[in-house]
RNA sequence: GGCCCGUUCGUCUAGGGGUUAGGACGCAGGAUUUUCAUUCCUGUAACAGGGGUUCGAUUCCCCUACGGGCUACCA
């Protein structure tokens, strides 16, 4: 049978980097199996619900290229991928489980079992469970008889659908990441399946849901393991076979304290949402790493190297390689901490690796978004001498700032040491001289340099520092030859005698 | 608190009964680049603690400590 798996996230908000790691691990599983990937959108808490949040995730998801083959948008062969429009499935299904006497109706009310906590706190004892101990002393259909539960449920009394949890069994079951797993069932109590507005719980709707789509494995984070023999036993009522359980190990905050927040990734000044999101609230602009300037496939390369390795020395992995080399066995099972640094370092890597005019595509759209014009055939050699020097594809119109404009100011210091105005006079004959060169290519333009140096009984150092500035401003950035032929001759000439009357001006 | 899961350099990690415990990020130094970055080289730094088992344990077992997750009519 052929791998199934799907990302199952919740619309409450922007999709966390942990989510998006989740459905990463999804995507690389089903692709190194030639299986189907589906995105299942689980709104079952309509209190929870946030507007956009679903279109979010969809668009950080195709920001990444993590497509699914099945879900809400592209639709499939077990439409409707959105929980809220399976409800009829889930009360159907949780009927089925009364019938069998696995499960119940329950009339208890929230204020009534609120009002047991409370009292049970004030007497310091532990919190009151729904369980078999406890659940024949409550209001419920097992407790109050059929007859009377008929009465109340014609009534139309409000119920919810608990599961008859057994008493004492040892539930256990196989984690592709931690091995043999096993719990106490009397650690679970009687988990409501069908909440009181209709709708089903997480558990239900989610082992009912992969059972109708057939998904084979269930890859999700740490925090389900607790619930997962909650699930075990659900697929054990309906009788179903159960997909096989990973459970991916969790991002931590870079102290190690507790799961990836935007709280804490605030305070170091990094983001921890994949794409810009709005807060319908608040109004408030929560940042994402698009935004922040990364490279998609950085971002996922970094992030599938969080609590997973190869096992080889290889670090820098396209998507595709990534589908390739994916395996759950070489899944960590310890919590990997969020290291900004690292991310970078994958970013420059990746920015590296790129084609100089797919790079130079990409940053025409930046320049003009920041109301930068220019000549996109210059580009791809801009991006080519700039590459290896920024972490971020949007910090090249600051970092080389040169190649679009004239230098707003020069390095005072520099120009302070190296700069006479009796060199003025040899720049003017520089000039005339690499006129006179019939290609502008960093290697004549050299060549012309040092034979002119020679002419002049002067070694290159003598200039080549104030070249550099009169250029570019700065002391750093790309050999003086290579940035003088991206210029061009025209530019470069022009250049260097505006350059030199500012010089002059300044001293 | 209870239950579950975990613990190798600061971080991500490899390894696994006998290793100089390997790589990467970061940091530091050096070479190349008449600059900067890249690249290359070098250095830095780890098996949480205590008991077993064993000729030998970082590796297997137990305990402790620490960390994390869960403990809702949230997912």
């Amino acid at each position: 049978m052929s791998v199934r798996v799907r990302f199952a996230p919740s619309p409450t908000g922007p999709l966390h980097i942990g989510g998006l790691r989740t459905a990463l691990f999804n995507y690389l599983f089903a692709r190194h199996h030639g299986g189907q990937f589906l995105l299942r959108i689980e709104d079952t808490d309509q209190k929870r619900f946030v507007e956009g949040a679903e279109d979010y995730i969809a668009e950080s998801l195709s920001w990444c290229g993590l497509l699914p083959d099945e879900g809400p948008l592209n639709g499939g062969p077990h439409a409707p991928y959105r929980q809220s429009e399976r409800s009829a499935i889930y009360q159907r299904y949780a009927l089925q489980l009364i019938e069998s006497g696995h499960a119940y109706y329950a009339f208890d009310s929230e204020e009534e079992l609120e009002e047991r906590r409370v009292q049970a706190e004030k007497a310091g004892e532990q919190p009151p469970k729904y369980d078999a101990q406890t659940r024949m002393s409550l209001q419920n259909s097992l407790a109050l008889g059929a007859e009377e539960c008929k009465k109340r449920l014609d009534s139309g009394a409000e119920y919810v659908v608990r599961l008859a949890v057994p008493l004492s069994e040892i539930i256990e079951f196989e984690d592709i990441i931690r091995g043999q797993v096993s719990f106490s069932s009397d650690e679970l109590d009687d988990k409501v399946l069908l909440k009181a507005d209709g709708l089903p719980t997480y558990h239900l709707a989610n082992v009912v849901d992969d059972h109708l789509m057939q998904i084979t494995h269930v890859i999700r984070g740490e925090e389900w393991l607790s619930s997962c023999p909650l699930h075990v036993l659900l697929y054990r009522c309906f009788g179903w076979e159960r997909p096989a359980f990973a459970h991916l190990p969790l991002i931590l905050n870079p102290n190690g304290q507790g799961k990836l927040s935007k709280r804490s990734a605030d305070k170091l000044g990094f983001p921890v949402f994949p794409i810009n999101w709005t807060d319908p609230g608040s109004g408030d602009l929560w940042s994402g790493f698009r935004e922040s300037g990364f490279e998609p496939e950085a971002l996922v390369n970094f992030l599938a190297l969080l609590g997973w390795n190869p096992g080889t020395e290889q670090e820098i992995f396209s998507l595709h390689e990534l589908c390739q080399a994916f395996g759950l066995d070489r899944v960590h099972k310890s919590g990997a901490r969020f290291d900004i640094d690292k991310a970078r370092w994958f970013n420059q890597e990746h920015l590296k690796a790129q084609d100089d005019t797919v790079l130079a595509a990409k940053l025409m759209l930046i320049l003009e978004e920041r109301g930068i014009s220019f000549d996109s055939g210059k580009l791809p050699g801009i991006v080519r001498l700039l590459k290896e020097r920024v972490h971020f594809l949007a910090d090249m119109p600051e970092q080389g700032h040169y190649f679009f404009a004239e230098p707003k100011s020069f390095d005072e210091k520099t120009l302070k040491k190296k700069y006479k105005s009796e060199l003025r006079p040899v720049f003017e004959r520089l000039i005339q001289h690499l006129e006179s060169l019939s290609d502008f290519e960093p290697a004549s333009i050299e060549q012309a340099f040092t034979r002119f140096m020679e002419q002049e009984n002067q070694g290159p150092g003598a200039l080549m520092p104030v070249l550099r500035l009169a250029l570019a401003g700065t002391i750093q950035g790309p050999p003086v030859f290579e940035m003088m032929s991206v210029l061009g001759s025209e530019t470069t000439q022009k250049r260097i005698a505006s350059s030199l009357r500012r010089f002059d001006q300044a001293q």
